[in-house]
DNA sequence: CTGTCGAGTGTTATCGATACCATAATGTCG
DNA sequence: CGACATTATGGTATCGATAACACTCGACAG
């Protein structure tokens, strides 16, 4: 038991919590500590011989490598960060799985934040985590507060904004026109024969994604000369499954001839069918409702719900791509980009024309 | 336009992507770094007028606070970790949340990460943790690996274990028994009546909530004299509404005559619910079913489905809090507690033995 | 008038790893 | 066989903040 070099008075027991350091994982091998570093990282030269010795000792030592210490003196903190509206949402929670997946074996970590669809929460989160220095940052939509915009400007990092298309795009964005895709669910379903359209959705404009698929859905039954859509809003975004079943019983109250409810979201329609059988109406027999989202629920639940179908993971994925791209080749080329994600109609039971199979 | 101290011949835009530092937020103002630093803790005793003077600089330079500079040299990295098995799953999503909010105005921040249920995903989380040096970490569960235990061990920060009540608790535990719920909710039905149970649930050991709740089935299901349950195992944890459908299709076909089944998760119990319809079996008419979380579905959908309540959010939060707590009294007063959450049964439609309303 | 106190601020030495450059040992080729 | 790569390694400065301690200055007690 050498016991040559205890740094001050403290405590020096066989495998306690001692705080170790590379330079002591250096001395227990007879190198220097630079040469453990290296032994740390693939790329670095260092002889296999020396490598399997370090390794062996860092074992035996029970040493963890710290990442803050090389984070600042690489200035490369290994971090990406991304900010989603709800990590409850199984949406959002399939792009975050698909930023880790990409992630994975490239050595950076998913630092994640939750802004709840608040512009200010999000402004918040984004100071928070510049902090950490992130390497880049995945956005979900395009608005963000002055300060917001100034702060990501500034910290001279690629951003990728995600899930919508932007009118003024920061940097780069994964996204598809929320507009457009509710827009061809109306067509789709007017081109099954239904005439009188609802709409239901949530309360002002926190949702910019909701609001979006709003216009869209507006716009595409003006076109087609359907007249105004019956719109309800109803509760703050998210929609809940309840409030879904809630704002149908509204909409049917105002409008009691409508044929057919696209709702904001899959959720939501799933509460305003569930409410509408537990009232004895028939789904699509007296009503036809869709949704948006194409959640795991509306392939499954009776009657299968229509819906448009969004590549969560895939947007996930390749924003996360986009990022490690413009960070291979960081040589200042911002060639910004705008990569379309697809999102196609999947028509199920709950608008079926004629009975449901 | 100064440019007396310019380092090398870098480029000095006006508010271009700079790194800024401390340093130069106080040369501007005319401090030193020290007291720059101080201007940003509450704490710290600094004049109202320095404070003052010292944020409108931050402002106006655009300066951000680098806390990996900082976590180095306070060696406090302001992180908190955790590791859930999926963050699509809603249960545990829930938590996540419940840390979160419990983190918030702490200063403390969230490292998350998911273990897709496998034990050797988790020890490589927790060393790839463990590198940010976390000041606490959050489990799920009480099952890892040897190496894993090590390590934390040698971390010598507090660690919450969750979900479970694990047999030898490396630390702190705030959970309940997957096994006595279970089993509470086959006691619950039998004296409703029902005699031959069922149960779905996943293959293998992976998911050990599951496993504890398939025994606490086996074991109450034959305490009360029911003879051995009817087990179907399917498919790899976490199980899919989908997968829900196709075992209680097995289980059917080798048990027709099956009163009552108990899923693992309300999800597979609606996938089962749902098939069962897509035949033409009533429930709870032909065959009652029951799950276990009480995810948002089951009490919207139709019939509504029994299930036992469980607090996902409460666990988060009171993880956290005692996390908070070990660091506060961080005197060695390690006093590992155990927290027990609670859990009930909540009967609902899908097994109602009069006619649903 | 001297000594003590405390609020406010500055100076210096780290924190633990890595960048950068230097050096020793081993080839390698015309 | 000497000049020159190449590989493996070490030494030192440094990343940007903070801990620890020192210092200044006015207030206030004795």
């Amino acid at each position: 038991m050498k016991n040559e070099d205890q740094p001050k008075d403290k405590r020096l027991k066989p495998g306690d919590a001692q705080k170790l350091t590379m330079a002591e994982v250096a001395k227990y091998v007879g190198v220097s500590a630079m040469t453990v570093s290296r032994a740390f990282r693939q790329d670095a030269s260092v002889s296999e011989e020396t490598r399997k010795r370090i390794m062996e000792a860092v074992d035996a030592l029970g040493y963890v490598l710290d990442l803050s210490a090389g984070s600042l003196s690489s200035r490369r903190s290994g971090f990406i960060a991304a900010l989603v509206p709800s990590i409850n949402n199984s949406n959002f929670s399939d792009t975050a799985r698909g930023i880790t997946d990409a992630l994975e074996n490239t050595g950076l970590q998913l630092l994640l934040g939750y802004t709840d669809y608040a512009a200010e929460k999000e402004e918040e989160l984004i100071e928070a985590m510049l902090r950490r220095r992130p390497e880049g940052i995945i956005l979900t939509g395009g608005s963000h507060t002055a300060r917001a915009r100034r702060m990501l400007a500034k910290a001279g990092i690629p951003v990728v904004e995600t899930w919508e298309l932007p009118e003024d795009p920061i940097n780069h964005v994964v996204g598809f026109s929320n507009s457009e895709a509710m827009a061809l669910l109306v067509r789709a379903l007017a081109s099954q024969g239904y005439q009188k359209f609802g709409y239901i959705g949530g309360t002002t404009a926190r949702d910019t994604r909701g609001s979006q698929r709003r216009s869209g859905f507006q716009k595409a039954v003006e076109e087609l000369g359907l007249g105004p859509g019956r719109m309800i809003s109803f509760g703050v975004p998210p929609i809940t499954m309840e409030q879904g079943g809630q704002a149908i019983v509204s909409l049917l109250e105002r409008w009691p001839d409508t044929e057919v409810v696209l709702c904001v979201s899959d959720l939501s329609a799933f509460g305003a069918i569930m409410e509408c059988k537990r009232r004895g109406m028939k789904v699509p027999g007296d009503i036809a409702i869709a949704g948006f989202g194409d959640y795991e629920i509306s392939s499954i639940c009776h009657p299968s719900i229509t819906t448009i179908n969004v590549d969560c993971y895939g947007i996930g994925r390749q924003a996360a791509a986009r990022l490690l791209d413009a960070l291979q080749g960081s040589g200042e080329a911002t060639g910004d980009e705008i990569i379309l994600t697809g999102y196609r109609v999947v028509l199920r039971e709950s608008t079926g024309r004629s009975a449901a199979r």
